[in-house]
DNA sequence: CTATATGCAAATGCTTTGCAAATCC
DNA sequence: GGATTTGCAAAGCATTTGCATATAG
């Protein structure tokens, strides 16, 4: 999904365009990987350094409820983390160790074993799949340091 | 899984078993649904009317890190869920609406097509898997309403 | 007796909200 | 011009932590 494309998706909602939401939403289709408001505000600030967290936090939270965006939150208690998803989106296998992300290219909600018997009874809207684990590095050094 | 054998679970791990702790444990085994720790907090008081959240919360992360309980976050900024998991887990669907879960009788983990590759280079700890969608009873009003 | 667990209270940190001023369309 | 958005500051709220005391094994 081009840059454009999202905006009409945004004008269709009749939501404005300012400098930092636009910002916000560059900020995630540049990345690749999911990014906590943080890292988000970090960037943002580097274009215009007076925006606030909270606008960042309103603009994710704007992004997310039209569907531009997926918001993911670590099981481990940790801090949401969002990434631009256009039209397809992704999972991941976390690393418990180092915190790394491992992109997978599967969703299981695109499995008609599990859609068939659920969408009798439910629409789905959308998914949370998340794995966690330890990556072929910190696996390594695990069993080494045991 | 039963009680004691749970108990064993926590002794072959040198914990000791407080009434506090087995109060959150059974509470938890009793429930048919995932529990915040607020909720199980309030039932662990008509018990133990002097227990502190955290305790409660204390007992909940570590119940959890042993394999017994099972943690879920909902994907909605919302708050941390506890379920005892014994030895097979669930995953659920939530209602956006009126917030009630609906239990799977699928789990993607189990998925060959999605374990053969990643478990290459990844040894999977554990996973989160949640729908949200609508019910069939609120699709109906929502669709009425319309 | 010693490690583990509890209670209390205070802190942490992410996220949200109220409000007046600024700005997009 | 009128609704939306922003910035600021303060609040909210689930969860965590330090520390002294109590308790399990």
């Amino acid at each position: 999904m081009t840059f454009d494309e999202a905006l009409g998706v945004l004008k269709k909602r009749g939501q404005k365009m300012t400098p930092q939401r636009s910002t916000v939403l560059r900020t995630l289709m540049e990345s690749s990987r999911p990014m906590t408001a943080q890292e988000v505000y970090r960037e943002v600030t580097k274009v215009h350094p007076h925006v606030s967290l909270d606008t960042v936090y309103r603009n994710l939270t704007l992004l997310t409820d039209v569907g531009l965006v997926h918001q993911s939150n670590l099981q481990n208690r940790d801090v949401a983390r969002f990434e631009f998803q256009g039209d397809e989106h992704r999972h991941y296998a976390i690393c418990l160790n180092c915190h790394k992300s491992i992109r997978l290219d599967w969703c299981p909600v695109e499995t008609k074993l599990m859609t068939q018997a659920l969408r009798k009874q439910f629409s789905i809207v959308k998914h949370a799949f998340e794995v966690y684990g330890y990556c072929a590095e910190c696996r390594f050094l695990r069993s080494a340091s045991a």
